[in-house]
DNA sequence: GTCTATAAGAGGATAGAC
DNA sequence: GTCTATCCTCTTATAGAC
């Protein structure tokens, strides 16, 4: 947060956010960073640019926190494995909410001048995040702790339906959900969706 | 759909739903309803204005349909009504989830030059919905078919939650429930989240 | 690295003719 | 009702000095 490009990936990553893309402009971003819109050309050879980078750091950060949950090198039982994973991931996404609502805004509402990279990049993550997800929900296929009545995309589908639409209402209502919430809607979740679906 | 009024409305409406409205420019709805740029200005005196029609007409809308449900009004259940209502609700928004998905992309993220316009709306639209809801949540409640250890504001929050949760996954996935998945996902949400919270 | 100056274009909106 | 012509402002991006 001190060097003059740390100032305009910020001031760009909140004008991103909160105006979309195509209101926010050079000048309003190197107005706040203090320079002229010109110098931003030194660092970002277009907006395009300065935005997928953005893009693509939020995306990494998240996948980074996700393969460094302790829970999951250890030797725990794989359905306690993915509620620890779910778990982590909303709590990830209460502390940094902003970052999820940027992806969301962009997913569901892709500028027309970058969507096609931006569908391309989404698929790319996403098949990022899903393969940790599967190698959880695979053991516990294996394990005998998820019938296989249904296929490992379908549980694969359900998670991810879970986890982002509780995001996303936390969102919208704007309301954070506790420890203790979390806990009673994971097993509801497990119990309703995933053992009795 | 025939005169040049209702051609810029349509226009209009899919290009502040795909593009949004800053990257909507008055020469691009002009342009496919071939009139000059100018003559929209005799139909309305600004952008804001037109926009403002036709949110105004989805809400207008929505609720005009919601109203004449007709099995909310006759003497059934009020369990039964909610039900209805939620189907209907669904069904509506299936038949029609462009507008759902506009009304939800200026909701997550106004424009900044209409923010607050949208804020008020919002707020007006909603009060009227959720007194058609609250209705038979509370008959619900005097009739013992709903408990009251729970307030009726929590029973509105976790239907609309519902509602809206399911909606806005339909456009996420680009997936539609179908009716008996509806009647599937109803009696789960009622028994495990409004009957055992 | 950061600046000034400027090119080259797109945007909302209005005046006034027909 | 619809047009042409135009105003004025804002935008991304580049050239070239310091």
């Amino acid at each position: 947060m001190n060097t003059t490009n740390d100032k305009i990936r910020y001031t760009a990553f909140k004008l991103f956010l909160e105006r979309g893309y195509e209101a926010t402009n050079i000048r309003d971003i190197c107005s706040r960073v203090d320079i002229k819109a010109a110098s931003m050309y030194f660092y970002y050879k277009s907006k395009q640019e300065l935005f997928f980078s953005i893009y693509d750091d939020i995306w990494s950060e998240e996948l980074e926190c996700m393969r460094n949950i302790p829970e999951l090198a250890e030797k725990t039982a794989p359905d306690t494995k993915l509620y620890h994973l779910f778990k982590n991931t909303i709590e990830y996404n209460i502390r940094d909410m902003i970052k999820f609502k940027f992806l969301l805004r962009y997913h569901l509402f892709p500028p027309e001048e970058i969507a096609v990279v931006i569908v391309e990049k989404y698929k790319y993550w996403t098949n990022q995040e899903n393969e940790l997800i599967q190698v959880i929900i695979k053991q516990c296929m294996d394990n005998k702790l998820l019938y296989d009545n249904r296929s490992l995309k379908e549980y694969l589908r359900e998670y991810r339906k879970f986890v982002n639409l509780h995001v996303t209402d936390m969102i919208l209502s704007n309301i954070r959900l506790s420890g203790s919430e979390l806990d009673h809607l994971w097993n509801k979740f497990w119990n309703c969706t995933m053992l009795n679906g």
